[in-house]
DNA sequence: TGTACATCAGTGAACGCGCGTTCACTGATGTAC
DNA sequence: TGTACATCAGTGAACGCGCGTTCACTGATGTAC
């Protein structure tokens, strides 16, 4: 094995970190064990604990990890103007309902996050709050109240969408249920 | 124990379901035993299996039974002419979301049922849409597709705004969430 | 009415299994002299 | 330059534990005659 390569073990850790992360929100966090990341990430057992110093800093690494990166994407679709609306069709499209592994982790993850210690709710709380925050920037009218009101309540309808559609089992049902929440969501985005 | 008594295996049944299903609806489905569950219902382990061929069964039955609740409480309110408004004000409030294991199970369990075999996905949208419906109906103008649509966002936003309640750390943003929440449902139950 | 047997809800120990975690070890790379 | 030693990412077997499930058994109640 390559060691002391410059860079090596931060690509090592990388790549558990995407692993864990896609599986844990195609399967829950629960229902992943710590070999079956492992043995995907092409790694033995023991390794694990160079990297982590238990399952749960891997939640708390893997959350604020997935949630920078969505944040990142917010601020990028706020520089370039991409309208809130694209992004809402995108959220609550069959396709992000069907790739769960590479979907939103609050989606995925938020009841179990609600259930999971305090220094874990607290990493997921301070990303979430900012990319609210850059919902409301997204927003084309309204003060700034107004929109924060609104941001909160288009993430919400995006988040309990997905997952409802994602529940039911009549393809019909779940796609009414995204097309509808979708509408509603555009809405508010749009100022009513 | 007293066996052979009428209505004694249905009242111990019962009683397995409830508790069973404050448990998941606190915990989750993945992080609770049936050695808990039993144990907690005043039973030994081996008893689980008179009543249930497996937990797969029993969160089937405790989806059913806890949905079949709500959705007759919706019947009730829509004859007793409790405004929709009052409800949604009621679903998304601290005390409901302080109280996981008697609350809502679609919010405590969505993402997980989602991942559940299609058998317990059936029972979940038999049951939900029912209670979407029942929604509907309770909406004071409208056109009937207008109210679906409606309905289908109302759920979808308190589903979501009680979740990121539940995970977020900081109880001000808590309760931020619920109440932005409440302002859009109850927007989009009038008729914006 | 009394006795023998059938029924069946519930008991409690045991099953194999996968979990998160630990730890003595390996061996390639880096440093000291 | 050559040799001895330190470093450390990764190995792989083992740990105790709780899981879902099975099963021989118990004993109170019901039924047959």
């Amino acid at each position: 094995m390559a060691r002391y390569e410059k860079g090596q073990r931060d690509a090592t850790r990388r790549h558990i970190l995407d692993v864990a992360s896609a599986q844990f929100r195609e399967s829950g966090v629960a229902a992943v064990g710590l070999a079956g990341i492992m043995s995907k990430a092409g790694l033995t057992n023991g390794a694990f604990y160079t990297h982590f110093s238990s399952k749960e800093e891997l939640v708390r690494a893997v959350l604020l990890d997935e949630l920078e990166r969505r944040e990142q994407r917010q601020k990028d679709n706020l520089a370039n103007g991409v309208a809130l609306e694209a992004s809402i069709r995108d959220y609550l499209s069959p396709r992000h309902r069907d790739r769960a592994g590479s979907g939103c982790p609050t989606a995925a993850l938020a009841a179990e996050i609600a259930r999971h210690p305090k220094a874990t709710r607290d990493a997921f709380t301070a990303k979430i709050s900012g990319i609210i925050a850059l919902i409301a920037a997204r927003m084309p009218e309204g003060s700034a109240e107004e929109r924060r009101r609104r941001a909160v309540a288009i993430y919400a309808t995006m988040v309990g969408a997905l997952q409802l559609s994602r529940a039911v089992s009549d393809r019909q049902l779940s796609e009414e249920i995204l097309a509808n929440a979708a509408e509603a969501a555009i809405g508010l985005a749009n100022g009513r």
